[in-house]
DNA sequence: CTTGCGTTCAAACATCTGTTTGAATAGGAT
DNA sequence: ATCCTATTCAAACAGATGTTTGAACGCAAG
């Protein structure tokens, strides 16, 4: 027990929340998993829900810590080579199954059932690389689209990504090999590479194909 | 009150259920929804999660019988015109907002936070499809793909359907227009379907590109 | 040593929730 | 009318869970 109460409050709770999501983490488990006393939390957040918003906090700080994502924004790179960084770093942080495994886990919950946490998350976190990729799509395809057609392809994109987090239950039930090594998951990203460049140069192809 | 508490309390159950999963929901806000006393449950379901179990097998007979997926199965059909009338179908079906919408998002939670339930679902409702998947992505590449990743492909379609159900709650505050109407549903399939074609096409072209 | 403060602890409390119970009701068959 | 069965009902029960409480502990300052 080398950390501060506090600490081991903020990684027990990243661990149950994540695993069992607001309502089903009980306090006494995330206590024990501390090794704290069942009112440490009162004590040091003042309750479970504020306890959570600093696990929430606490999570995405960790998360950008480990794949910083400078990369993805640097204009001077190629289309190509950018997006191809942001699939890959994505993907990782999706799969990642370390501590950050959880965030991803959190992440996701709280995009299919939000909490009042979520518009937070959103303006902070998703909304700064979506408009990132709103710049980027359109010089990756020589059709022009209008903005609501490159919001379609993006989700196309992350969309891609996000089923192997998402999915991942029925994943591991119907084909896990495709996820089940560190280098199966960078086969996986690779990919899912080729088939969005793909499906990127469909779009110019198949152009004239809608009303 | 013309329909029998049974039918009642399987559609009311399915709407808790799906708004707010397993755990949330409470029996006592089922029956209210019913109109049935709170002893109802046990005594035409024995428990709330018998009742669960026949809200799932109730909800999957009522989407099988609103979207058939015969013209999907018809092998006498092109490959191509068969990809497509599995991606429209599944995004219809994630994206309806009937009673069918609440039959989506119990599958999406099921799927996300598995129950006991979901090998039962996964076998009987998932795996039929996917191993028709399997069987017809090889005839939409030239290349000779691996089973892993022609199951890697199978997700990157299924993905971008998924991804519009799944993280609603953050299209809706980033871009709903994409999936506001009817008709930009429409539009959003056919985007789907010309990614995924020009995806697959993508696979053939970047061969080589991997060990 | 005593005091004071931050921290930890076990027990109790209040509420919510699935389940159970036993009586009341209704409707048809005899 | 009587009986039987199926159904409905309100109340109670039991367990889990977030919160609260007040005492105990430890340690540094005076």
């Amino acid at each position: 027990m080398n950390e501060t109460p506090i600490e081991r409050l903020l990684t027990a709770g990243l661990k149950v929340f994540a695993e069992r999501g607001f309502r089903e983490a009980t306090v006494r488990d995330i206590c024990a998993r501390a090794g704290t006393n069942i009112s440490s939390i009162r004590y040091y957040f003042a309750s479970k829900e504020m306890l959570y918003r600093e696990v929430l906090a606490y999570s995405f700080r960790e998360a950008d810590r480990k794949y910083p994502q400078l990369a993805f924004s640097d204009e001077s790179l190629p289309p190509n080579d950018r997006l191809k960084i942001f699939i890959r770093n994505l993907l990782m942080r999706l799969l990642d199954e370390s501590d950050l495994g959880f965030h991803a886990r959190l992440m996701a919950r709280e995009i299919a059932e939000p909490t009042e946490a979520l518009h937070f998350i959103i303006d902070t976190v998703m909304k700064p690389r979506f408009m990132i990729l709103r710049e980027l799509i359109p010089q990756l395809v020589e059709e022009t689209l209008d903005q609501t057609d490159i919001d379609r392809v993006i989700h196309c994109i992350i969309g891609q990504c996000l089923v192997f987090r998402h999915s991942k239950p029925m994943i591991e039930r119907l084909c896990p090999e495709v996820i089940s090594s560190p280098e199966a998951i960078d086969r996986t990203a690779d990919m899912i590479i080729r088939f969005s460049l793909g499906g990127l140069r469909g779009i110019d192809l198949s152009k004239g194909g809608l009303p």
